[in-house]
DNA sequence: AGCACGCCGACT
DNA sequence: GTCGGCGTGCTC
């Protein structure tokens, strides 16, 4: 008998496989990996098959409409690799198949594999194998990586080069080909549809199998692979925001794995968790060290001492910081100031009643923006017009507090009237220009801006934040700032014990590392456990508020003692964008075990009507 | 995710 | 009576 049942999943958050059965025209072409057209309920789907078979349990078996591609869109390799995800990330099967591929694929675009350079000649595998390259220098990098990827082309297999900043993917792209004298594929979202389709055939096709891009070039389709190499791999912007929740550095483990290649992690200062990872032996760690010390001093601006002195009047500058601003000036020197807010003033309050503007799709006041003259939700981008009056009591104006770079910047400007100051945010556009002072945010790390004197204004915003990532975010923060600097770093803080502080004052990361990972130990914190977080959001608060509580309740019910369910909590913020989050969260150490629960547990759950659950894991 | 089905209130 | 709102359930 014939296999002429095909197992197919789709898209969908729904589990698979669905049985179709396979017209005699397509029976000779139709191949796991394939993609096809079906009748799903009463409209057409994209399917992909994972299976052919001889047998269905099923007896109402509709047919497949069509073949798209004349062959098949995945190997058997990638299509296991996508189900191992699928079940480590809690989404189906063929979400994870979506997420693999550029978006004009996923819409239907067809694909064509010229058959001279399909079939595919036996390489002897390579060996799976994991470096840290902790490169402190950037000095050494480029060799060392260069040299690696010479070594994999010579032996005919395939490199994926994944680097998160966007406007550096083509300069890296240029300078490999160069020094490679191979093209070199570029995937990532933000280039045109159909460049990007061009780009992903070229590499399915084997006419390129050097690839650079960014977070889901690491399902790029490279025949051979031999080498993964993440550069900055402790970029937030690895981990998706969305279902699937995937880190690229974790998919690429286990595509090294399966693939037997060698990969390579590098970082100026590498995440916790790879960091650890190397501390017991499970990485190799490189350490390309600093040479001779840095001489940039670090001096700590204690609000809590001066905040006495100036009782009457905000001080936004501390006179430490003011008096060295202006001693740096008269040299003739540059001074940066870091603040991490956009806009003028951050807290907007009726003096009278209390009111407070507040977006009407998230749940944060606005912010004023000077010259935009508006008010901006800091979420979603809402905007409105500055209110005169209270529309709540109308008998008061709004007052207007709290620091943005706006403020700061006008605030410069009073206190150094003679000098040339800049800001450049995201609000005023490249304007990086000549400058005495330039005023800047987060943006400040994408260009190659340096100073004599840099100024940290606000750090305490991001310390206070409740996410145990907050203290390894601050202290990298910390750590590329003051390699923007010649001669010093002055930090404003209420925190100047803080472990992040004392480390950078230091200019010890290995400090901050040490302090870190016995915290986290003891509040069995990643990399010691893993978190699973399931979010639920919805319309109604008090809907998704009691359905939370049901769940929670439910999953604390049947974990076991291996498995801890945390509290629910409320999103932050509670709204946003229209939709009330709340999320439970679940830690353990394994993170098949934590999803095997989930799974249990979320079945009755599943289609609560108004209220889409998602399950992230390793936030 | 979509989409239909079915159960209640409002209305020509 | 029926039009339509949304809560519920299914998709081979």
């Amino acid at each position: 008998m014939k296999r002429n049942i095909a197992k197919i999943v789709v898209g969908l958050p729904i589990e698979g496989p669905f049985d179709y059965s396979i017209p005699r025209e397509i029976a000779k072409e139709i191949k796991i990996g394939s993609r096809v057209i079906v009748p799903f309920k009463n409209f057409k789907k994209i399917g992909y098959v994972v299976e052919l078979s001889k047998f269905t349990k099923i007896k109402k078996i509709k047919t497949i409409t069509s073949l798209i591609d004349y062959e098949p869109i995945f190997d058997k390799d990638t299509l296991s690799l996508l189900k191992k995800l699928a079940s480590y990330y809690c989404c189906s099967w063929g979400e994870m198949i979506e997420t693999a591929l550029p978006s004009s694929i996923r819409k239907g675009r067809r694909i064509t594999i010229d058959g001279a350079q399909h079939k595919q000649n036996k390489y002897k595998k390579g060996e799976f194998r994991v470096t840290l390259l902790h490169d402190e220098t950037v000095d050494k990098r480029w060799d060392f990586l260069l040299r690696q990827i010479q070594k994999s082309i010579s032996l005919e297999r395939g490199v994926i080069f994944l680097e998160p900043q966007i406007a550096y993917i083509d300069k890296t792209a240029k300078w490999l080909k160069e020094k490679v004298g191979r093209d070199v594929a570029i995937l990532h979202s933000k280039q045109p549809e159909k460049r990007e389709f061009k780009q992903w055939i070229d590499v399915k096709n084997g006419r390129i199998n050097i690839v650079i891009g960014s977070r889901s070039a690491i399902f790029a389709p490279v025949k051979n692979l031999g080498l993964i190499i993440i550069n900055e791999e402790d970029n937030r912007s690895y981990k998706q925001e969305q279902s699937p929740f995937y880190h690229a550095r974790q998919v690429a483990m286990l595509r090294a794995k399966q693939q037997k290649t060698n990969l390579i992690l590098v970082s100026q200062l590498p995440s916790l968790e790879s960091y650890y990872s190397s501390l017991i032996g499970r990485y190799k760690l490189l350490n390309f060290k600093y040479k001779g010390h840095t001489s940039t001093q670090i001096e700590i601006a204690d609000m809590n001492q001066e905040a006495v002195l100036y009782k009457r009047r905000k001080v936004i500058l501390l006179s430490q910081l003011e008096n060295n601003i202006q001693k740096t000036l008269d040299n003739s020197g540059k001074v940066i100031l870091f603040i991490n807010r956009l806009g003028f003033a951050t807290s907007l309050r009726c003096k009278n009643c209390g009111y407070s503007p507040k977006c009407n799709r998230c749940s944060v006041g606005l912010t004023y923006h000077y010259k935009r003259r508006m008010l901006v939700c800091r979420f979603c981008n809402y905007q409105m017009q500055p209110l005169e009056i209270c529309p709540q009591c109308k008998t008061s104006y709004i007052q207007y507090s709290g620091l943005g770079a706006e403020k700061l910047e006008s605030e410069t400007h009073r206190l150094f009237p003679q000098a040339k100051i800049n800001r450049w945010d995201s609000d005023a556009g490249i304007q990086k220009g000549d400058f005495n002072i330039l005023i800047s945010t987060q943006i400040l790390l994408k260009g190659h801006v340096d100073c004599d004197l840099l100024g940290v204004i606000q750090l305490d915003s991001l310390l206070n934040r409740v996410d145990f990532r907050s203290s390894e975010e601050a202290f990298s923060l910390l750590f590329r700032l003051r390699k923007l600097v010649k001669e010093k770093m002055i930090i404003q803080t209420r925190n100047p014990q803080h472990d992040c502080i004392q480390a950078i004052r230091k200019c010890d990361p290995f400090l901050f590392y040490k302090n870190e990972l016995k915290l986290r130990k003891e509040l069995g914190f990643p990399p010691f456990r893993h978190f699973v977080q399931i979010q639920l959001r919805g319309k109604s608060d008090q809907r998704v508020k009691d359905v939370t509580s049901s769940l929670f309740e439910k999953m604390k019910s049947i974990s076991s003692k291996n498995i801890n369910v945390l509290e629910p909590f409320a999103g932050s913020p509670l709204r946003l964008r229209g939709s009330y989050r709340w999320n439970i969260l679940l830690k353990g150490k394994s993170v098949k075990k934590i999803n095997s629960y989930i799974n249990k547990g979320l079945k009755e759950f599943k289609s609560r009507s108004g209220i889409k659950i998602n399950v992230n894991v390793d936030i």
